[in-house]
DNA sequence: GATGAATGAGTCTTCATTCAT
DNA sequence: AATGAATGAAGACTCATTCAT
């Protein structure tokens, strides 16, 4: 750094912009628990802006209308969401049934953690954001392709590496597993299990993944 | 009209409940068309009206006001769709594997008859109904556990006659089988796969139910 | 008409339909008198719902919004001072100029009664009307051109008839005119004047039309 | 610098006060600009201050309010239209008729070429500025009476050398001559017209204005 | 029982203005 | 003096619901 650091006037900028930003930030917080907690219809502008201890006036300095926070809560929430399936996809791939039963398992208790430290994010994706206009609709469902395209490739691995079936379609088994994780996610929604049920829970859908429910 | 047989004026009673009830059974479809349609919050009373041809105040005439026609309009779509799937539970249980996915396969292409005929049954079951009030939600959340039920007698039964594994967690693979039916459904909303296609998917699921994806 | 005259339902239809166009022209008198009082932009249309003491709600059964009982009031000034203007133009062409100068003041005498007897016509169309937005300026310049285009088939008129100057310039003539009582009708909207100071006014608009100013 | 000028910090103060004179100069540019574009209506605060690359705040350092900046714009504008009048208004007035003819062609040109370069000054001063408030309504209407005066004069110059009608109503025959202008500054607003066909509207005008409409 | 006009509470959104920095 | 974020009052518009006919 030259002597003398940045001028004054640029350091103010970039904090306005920090604080901006951090505003931002806060109302997208805001909306995701109001809309969370009251469902995106029953949440008024100034709802959102009282829960920040702010004037309605204020959340328009932000953002466009409310369908525009709605829009950046959604991409927060899929954000967190695809990051917790994505982190779990660690560049060396199960080569053996064991380590793919093991991430199975990591993948599915990820996500048994995201929806119990905060159920509300399972919601909004699911309940709520599915029923506000079809454009979104849309980009939600587009989810559950990018979760499938996601899956398939899990799969395509196991084929190639031989720990999973050489005559597996994958990409309608694909469909399937993916299924199976949202129906989980919903399921987890509505218990009040814990955390060993859970486990159950998870184990169950393992096995049923791995082996099906055929005697042998 | 038999000597003796009811009064008149009793016979005018009858006649009128019934065209009570008819118009009643009308409202319910005229408003399921457009909740599934528009969505619920979009749709106004006046619009359900105005596609029966009457007037809104009719329609207060025979529902309470607008929550009221939704729980009837979900209460339809329910029983609908359950009866598909208690249909396909012939009392004739099956009794070999064979049976038993001949079953499952039934249940799948029954269940893709809704969906292709009308795509706004599961679309309001499953994206308009869970965001309207905590209370119905909880219905909806609750036709999980009647699946999952359901799910689980079919997998005891297999069980108890051997062609399942001994070793079943039948209560948590119900889970897992109705969130497979879940996604499936969903999946189908979205999809424009011709019937063919469709059938690979199904087929691929219940292959998944049986067998799981593990190389033998 | 035939015995029995038309079936009950079918009067009560027609009743309510007439009650629904009084309704809309009350409503279109309600708000050209705010409109007029105190300009579009500084009128709610709770104030017009206020003024027929309805419910602001009612008005909007009645028309779309702001902006479409603003083209209503409009539409009805604008006839009521266009057919003033053509009332006056008799079938009977003057064909003298004495018939002419007649008929110029009887015009001259008509426009000034509506400015006279409801000021608020004229500063509607002026003033008000002119910057709302520029699809209502283009209705009201097309005013102008109707105007001229008026004035042009007097001019004609007299130029065929041989009272008018030979080598009249009717069309940018007419223009000119139709300034002049432009001009006339803004200043006797600002006078103060009693009726014989404006029959002065008057006689030297059409006096200065027939001979100019020009010393003989 | 001379030796004994002013000291230096009233040389400060100067330049501030003429920098600060600077800036609300520019700022009635800016506003006139924005309120003739989109109407004063539908310009914001925000709007003035993006056009000259300042925020919003540093207006209400300048001007109290919306309202006043629209004072200032108007006398502005006001201050150009009449200084074309009156600059055309030789000390020495027209003698002859040919003079008198001529000075209403030169008064007809600059008017129209203050249309022409710049439409938005005639556009704001008769269709914005009548509909704001009475008050400025109030102030519009007696430029009315200034422009009608200044005629007055014209007309008795010429009465008094002889060269106008001796019987003239000079006072409403200048109020006639004053609603031609202004209706061709309506016409000129609306029309296309390249210059040769304006020069015959002018001329047309001014021929009226001599000569009339009557033949000899 | 059907009607449909009237209601008015409820919300989004804008923007002139203020004021702490 | 410049800034620009915060304010909150104001107003257009919707629509579930009521009720007189």
């Amino acid at each position: 750094m030259a002597a003398g650091g940045e001028p004054t006037v640029r350091r103010a900028e970039r904090k306005r912009a920090e604080q901006a930003a951090e505003m931002r930030h806060e109302i997208v917080e805001a909306a995701f628990a109001e809309f969370a907690a009251r469902g995106y219809h029953q949440t008024a502008i100034a709802d959102i802006a009282a829960r920040m201890g702010v004037s309605p006036g204020t959340f328009y300095n932000y953002y466009k209308n409310k369908r525009d926070i709605l829009d950046h809560v959604v991409n927060a929430v899929v954000k967190e969401f695809m990051g917790v399936l994505t982190d779990e996809n660690a560049p060396d791939a199960p080569t053996t049934l064991e380590e793919y039963e093991a991430q199975a398992m990591r993948i599915a208790v990820a996500v048994d953690a995201i929806v119990d430290s905060d159920p509300r994010v399972a919601r909004l994706l699911l309940f709520e954001a599915t029923s506000i206009d079809p454009e979104l609709s849309e980009r939600i469902l587009g989810l559950y392709d990018l979760m499938a395209q996601l899956a398939k490739t899990y799969l395509d691995n196991g084929v190639r590496r031989g720990f999973l079936r050489a005559d597996l379609d994958t990409a309608n088994t694909a469909d399937a597993v993916t299924g199976m994780f949202v129906g989980a996610t919903i399921r987890a929604l509505r218990s009040d299990l814990g955390p060993d049920a859970r486990r159950d829970v998870f184990a169950a859908h393992v096995r049923l993944l791995l082996d099906g429910v055929r005697a042998r």
